[in-house]
DNA sequence: AAACCTTTTGCGGGTTCCCGCAAATTAGCT
DNA sequence: AGCTAATTTGCGGGAACCCGCAAAAGGTTT
């Protein structure tokens, strides 16, 4: 009976499988279901909407083992729309496509993929052949996979740049927003000093210090962030709307 | 005389007219060869390259009266190639496409465009019509075209949100390199009460006041700058690299 | 030239930020 | 429990930032 229910989720390598492609790029989208034509056989049914509201809609009503998802579009942010396809449907796969190695994206997916779904993060400008194993890898055998040149942004860098840990990122979040040290504080719960404190390590890993000391750190903080794609505007945009309902709360709070 | 020379600069409507591609997408390459080839019959020779550095070479040896080129590529940002191409011909019409309307790369470009010549700003997202509509008036007739839905984001907005100065630009982008005050002081040759007064009138502008003044104004503002797409990471990265020499310089004169 | 407007500059002080120092708290291990 | 390393917190002070006020310097109009 476990296998039946099984079987109904994850209809591995029948031959009926429905997928949900979203993709405000009509050439992207043409060319991707075109290879998965081609290198899945297993898909019966491609349904292709244009941006991430549609998207969610669809995966909510259509209940798609499958879904193929861009990260930048209009509207809706590709992480936003897999967390709440995924808080329906946590079973659901999902491989995220971009144009871009940003490490923050790769960061936002990591933090809401749940343990019994799978998740791929290829580059647009990746090869045929790379985006067909990772078709098949992650959509039908339900593995997880990153490309190669998304991860390289860890390490290499023009110095040995350590990555953040997880609340060193989130001030960066909060001061990227134009946060200041007490209401990160309050936000995150902890002592002024303590919020200080993180900024000083965020100093340090993003090298501010060592041009000089003539920045404005907290500027230049967010600059470097930017540059070395830690940060991306979308997550900043998403990071906004997280924000705004606090603040309001806050505000009629204290008053 | 003086025509035989328009003409050699110029070949309007022969119909030999060598056009270059600058397009690091093939997707989007081969969608616009194929476009050029259905709607520009004065075009005998298409050379597609894809990225800034090669484009910037092949228009400096080909001598192209006209080039199309994308704003996104990896390497050289759009507007950083389009000034070199200018700088070595003046005469050549340029028609930047580009996923985003960011007001920024606009205020880029209409500040290194030439007299002499032509340009135009589209969207990827256009339509045919207007797609063709623009690769005849910029590149045949030399008219200068920019898409309605950019010129948008100067307008409207949620509240009448007035447009930017050029001195208030460029203390935003200072601001958004983490220059301290007495820096952009002097880098732009002014006291620094006058960086002050800018940095005031930029608030104001992009509205960190009206949002109950707990926010950390310097950041804040950098943030609603980027959100509002008068700033995007392209010109911050192209900004740093002017920087660069001039803080050199800098610390080598006062050391 | 006089009146007027805009921009620039200096001064002063209230606020926030940056961070060294040391005590307190927590986490991890034997 | 007991010991140690790491993190958190409070305190204090120097620096940078934000900005009102008013004088000075340019620029325009009549």
């Amino acid at each position: 009976m476990g296998d039946a229910d099984r079987a109904a989720i994850r209809p591995d390598r029948g031959s009926d499988m429905k997928l949900l492609i979203v993709e405000d790029d009509q050439f992207h989208a043409s060319f991707m279901v075109e290879t998965v034509g081609d290198i899945l056989p297993e898909v019966s049914e491609i349904t292709h909407v244009a941006d991430g509201d549609k998207g969610e809609e669809e995966a909510k009503s259509g209940d798609y083992p499958a879904v193929i998802l861009d990260l930048q579009m209009p509207g809706r942010n590709g992480v936003e729309a897999a967390r709440t396809i995924w808080a329906a449907h946590p079973e659901t796969r999902i491989l995220f496509w971009s144009n871009y190695a940003d490490e923050a994206y790769l960061r936002g997916i990591t933090t809401i993929v749940p343990e019994t779904s799978a998740y791929g993060y290829v580059l647009k400008t990746t090869s045929a052949n790379r985006l067909g194993l990772a078709l098949r890898a992650v959509l039908i055998e339900g593995q997880i996979m990153v490309d190669r040149e998304i991860n390289r942004y860890h390490q290499r860098a023009t110095t040995p740049r350590s990555t953040l840990t997880e609340s060193e990122f989130s001030v960066l979040v909060d001061l990227a927003l134009g946060l200041t040290d007490k209401l990160i504080a309050d936000r995150r719960a902890m002592s002024l000093r303590s919020v200080q404190n993180r900024l000083l390590s965020l100093y340090q890993k993003l090298e501010v210090d060592d041009e000089g000391g003539a920045f404005n750190k907290r500027t230049r903080a967010v600059n470097r962030a930017l540059l070395t794609r830690m940060l991306n505007v979308e997550t900043l945009i998403a990071a906004e709307r997280e924000l705004g309902p606090w603040y309001a709360k806050k505000l009629a709070r204290s008053e």
